[in-house]
DNA sequence: ACATTAAGTGATT
DNA sequence: AATCACTTAATGT
């Protein structure tokens, strides 16, 4: 673990830090599809990726999904900011979207190295902003982007976040991750193939223009 | 060979 | 963009 936190946090954090996280946070590995926080959970973990990715999700009353973003290496969860400041119950599911590797950074200690550390309130200000960023990108999405555009770019992101352009996914789970029915992305899929933006197959996707 | 699941298509609202 | 109804294709048993 202190091998892959030197690694991919290393140039980030001063010593005693990554110490500290080695110390207090506990390693976890989870498989695709697993469940990470669930929503209504209080949070009492946050997140620090080594590998693979996650994708977060709202739920509304009907149980009806819709993505908001992914996190990668180098990211942590910005609902988990602030849903555990003041302890409250998450408002959105984690579900590991490959197969990943992370850090459990207990809140507490969150709280106690943002104001000792100087590198740790930085990348948390830094990731903050950036997760904020990328909210307002998936509202624009869903405010102003027609459809067809909305469903490039969710393959675009999630190519990114497996560092794959070959995306293996049915048009279902699309579906139900954009809150839309199978039969609209079928044909959305269909025109942007059409387009040479993407290449169809049984259970799979290639991304061509990244 | 048969059942199941994924994907494609036309018509309707 | 959603839903229905139906077809076709791929895969599993």
């Amino acid at each position: 673990m202190m091998d892959a936190l030197q690694q991919y946090y290393g140039y980030l954090f001063e010593d005693e830090l990554l110490e500290e996280i080695q110390q207090f946070g506990s390693f976890r590995e989870v498989k695709e599809g697993d469940i990470l926080i669930e929503i209504g959970e209080y949070i009492k973990y946050m997140p620090l990726l080594i590998s693979g990715a996650i994708k977060i999700l709202r739920e509304d009353k009907e149980g009806d999904e819709l993505i908001l973003y992914f996190i990668e290496r180098g990211d942590t969860c910005a609902m988990t900011l602030s849903c555990c400041m003041e302890q409250k119950k998450s408002e959105i599911r984690a579900v590991a979207e490959t197969d990943t590797q992370l850090i459990m950074i207990p809140v507490q200690k969150m709280a106690e190295w943002m104001s000792k550390y100087k590198s740790w309130q930085n990348f948390i200000l830094q990731s903050y902003n950036e997760r904020m960023t990328e909210l307002l990108e998936a509202i624009d999405a869903i405010a102003f982007l027609k459809m067809d555009k909305r469903v490039l770019k969710y393959l675009k992101d999630k190519a990114m976040a497996n560092h794959d352009d070959l995306i293996n996914v049915t048009h279902r789970e699309i579906a139900n991750d954009m809150h839309t029915s199978r039969v609209v992305i079928s044909r959305l899929l269909k025109s942007l193939e059409k387009e040479g933006h993407i290449k169809l197959h049984r259970n799979s996707i290639k991304v061509l223009d990244l």
